[in-house]
DNA sequence: TAGCTCTCCTGAGAGC
DNA sequence: TGCTCTCAGGAGAGCT
């Protein structure tokens, strides 16, 4: 499922094999996927003669820069970006191909068919949904505590679901929450508006850490999560919460728990995550 | 307005 | 072996 370290190594990765790239044909097999515009053949028509610029990322957004549009592109979770040789043969799972006119092509592959793509005008995509909902990402200057802090406070609901909302903080997702909840000994459940100033401080620290140090392994790979290049992340390897279910706490050596949170599975220390 | 539930979607794994 | 059921989950829509 990719978070923001993991749509982060998609980035640079993908950014190596499609820059400067022009996009000669569109092949659309899923067109659920393309949200704005509505109409698909107008979709093509626009992005069709556009050179690949650069990739942005905001969230868990991907930002291809073209010439005069911007695709936003969400891969939800199992989207996938990879360039291939327009003679190899296309999975049943790719939804899209971008044709790029020196021969190769970018294969969108989406095995639940979740991801989204929005095709905006330069200078709209920022003012439109979906990135107008979302919040600060961790790594901008942006993120500032006090701002951070009132939307937690302000909020009864459990502070899992309050940092899986992506307008209160951009690009943590299930694992990356269970894992800050357990680095600042923060019981899931607990509600954002009994949280202290300086436990929400914790929160803001182990948000950013934690994912800095995924980018750095890039990514996280349990089940299907590969870069543009088909390499896996590295991160799960240092987990300490998330998918260790069973298994004993880093810390203290309590079994860790699994409970459900907002339908979402939810792994913490009882023992150092008090509620 | 806030918060909860449902929906989309398919593969993997468990149970029979 | 093959069938059915459950689970996984991001985010928008719809409801209370």
């Amino acid at each position: 499922m990719p978070e923001l370290p993991e749509v982060e190594t998609v980035r640079k990765t993908l950014k190596q094999l499609v820059l400067n790239k022009t996009i000669n044909d569109i092949s659309i097999f899923w067109p659920k996927i393309i949200k704005q515009p509505d109409d698909v053949e107008e979709f093509k028509h626009l992005v069709i003669g556009q050179t690949i610029m650069d990739i942005e990322r905001k969230g868990k957004f991907l930002l291809f820069q073209l010439n005069e549009y911007v695709l936003v592109s969400h891969l939800r979770m199992e989207g996938k970006y990879g360039v291939f040789n327009h003679q190899e043969p296309v999975s049943k799972h790719t939804h899209v191909i971008f044709h790029f006119r020196e021969g190769d092509e970018l294969r969108y592959n989406d095995v639940r068919k979740f991801g989204t793509m929005h095709l905006f005008r330069k200078g709209e995509e920022l003012v439109s949904k979906p990135l107008n909902q979302l919040g600060p990402d961790p790594f901008e200057e942006k993120f500032i505590l006090n701002d951070f802090f009132d939307k937690i406070h302000k909020s009864e609901r459990a502070i899992k679901n309050i940092l899986l909302d992506q307008s209160v903080v951009a690009g943590l997702g299930n694992i990356y929450v269970d894992e800050t909840l357990y680095r600042a000994r923060i019981h899931p459940l607990r509600k954002g508006s009994q949280l202290s100033k300086t436990e929400v401080e914790s929160l803001q620290h182990f948000s950013i850490e934690t994912l800095a140090e995924a980018v750095k392994q890039g990514g996280t790979t349990i089940r299907s999560y590969v870069n543009s290049q088909g390499q896996i992340g590295m991160f799960q390897q240092q987990l300490f919460a998330y998918g260790q279910e069973n298994k004993p706490c880093k810390n203290c050596g309590t079994m860790i728990s699994k409970i459900k949170v907002g339908g979402r599975g939810t792994h913490f220390c009882a023992s150092c995550q008090k509620e």
